[in-house]
DNA sequence: AGGTACGAAATCGTATACGATCACTATCCA
DNA sequence: TGGATAGTGATCGTATACGATTTCGTACCT
């Protein structure tokens, strides 16, 4: 799943440039370079075995999406996990991921349905097993089979994009809290019959906004 | 107005590469470059009297925001004015902007809200002496001025790609139409009354979001 | 005449090289 | 002893250069 999740500008595919990026990117994501690592363009050139101007290319791309930060003259590092920022990208993933679960509502076989649910289900179990990795990619799955006919490819992106920033701050700071992920699972349900019965379109946006910043109140609570 | 529109990702101001981009975009946005435009890198690098790795970046950036098309070992073009391409900005600008307008409602002052309506009142003059160039200016400015508190940095930053995108098409296809102006003037009046009297977020949220479609149904209507 | 193949020009992609800027340390002076 | 300062190393920013790829025009063949 995780490598066929299409960007929006994926950006002359072979060239080293784009190489450097998708490795830059899956290190971050997969957490090898965590927050606040210090990206050296020349180091990671010779890493990956060439030269420093398409690694450059790739840590401004990175940078445009704010997985890292960039400062003149000094470099660039992994973004960082300050909590306004978390805030930021979940409200702005709420509003997104509202608009793209309403917008591709209508256009939900059945078929998709059935395989949003067995995707829950899975959850279910990883629930049993604690098995967060695994959750948030099924999470992951489970909404991206109900966005598989979305209209709108840059609302799409921009989900897509909030999800990455996520992941580069989840695997520090932000916890997995299991009372939280047993709420999720039922919420995706209730998701699921209001796409089923043919909720209105303002219900199922609000209801999927609601699912995410239900994640953030957790958060909210958790820390305060 | 044009030039304190402060980006998210201002990137290392005073290099070349930063100057390039600003360059480069300002053209394209004030329609010195219209979409089509082939962008050659050595031509701009000489032009603005420096190499063509800091155009490279520049020209890289504005694809990511969708002003530019890039194609591998051809080059960079003007991004065009596909009509499906319109209407995915103009359905992810309503969602955005009506999501920056609920939250920054609450904030606004009285104060703010005098000045928008002075803006209001600027743009129904420019539908007398007929000024399109000065309306959608204006336009910009009356809702910058309700965004000026916007909680949220992200979705003020998307609010403004989403105009970008619009500017580099308005100049050729899209053309301004008059009665649409009309009722635009009259809707922000009645945005400034829902925010003034403290109307529910959702109302206010719903009521920015088709303003904005409604600029899109225009549009649909006078080419069908 | 039409189409195909070849070749040259244009343009991009990347490597290498050097100058500019910043952080850090050690030293000197008060 | 504490702070300022000069020097050094590391890293970035950009220029230049060259190889790779594409495009377009021309000549040739059918």
């Amino acid at each position: 799943m995780t490598e066929t999740m299409a960007e929006l500008s994926e950006a002359t595919p072979g060239s080293k440039s784009e190489q450097a990026y998708q490795a830059v990117k899956a290190r971050i994501v997969e957490g090898t370079y965590t927050p606040g690592y210090r990206l050296v363009l020349g180091t990671i050139a010779k890493d990956l075995g060439f030269s420093v101007v398409p690694v450059r290319e790739a840590i401004r791309r990175l940078e445009a999406e704010g997985l890292v930060t960039f400062e003149r003259n000094v470099g660039a590092t992994v973004a960082g996990i300050d909590p306004t920022e978390y805030l930021y990208t979940m409200q702005t993933l709420s509003i997104v991921e509202g608009a793209a679960t309403a917008l591709s509502a209508p256009l939900i076989d059945s078929q998709s349905i059935a395989r949003a649910r067995a995707v829950n289900q899975e959850m279910r179990e990883c629930l049993e097993h604690f098995d967060p990795v695994r959750f948030t990619q099924l999470n992951q799955d489970f909404h991206n089979v109900l966005f598989e006919h979305c209209p709108n490819p840059h609302i799409l992106d921009l989900v897509h994009r909030g999800w990455n920033r996520l992941a580069a701050l989840r695997s520090s700071t932000f916890r997995f809290v299991p009372g939280r992920a047993r709420d999720s699972v039922e919420e995706h349900e209730n998701l699921l019959h209001l796409i089923e019965t043919g909720a209105d379109a303002d219900d199922i946006e609000k209801a999927a906004r609601r699912h995410r910043t239900a994640t953030l109140d957790a958060y909210l609570a958790q820390t305060t």
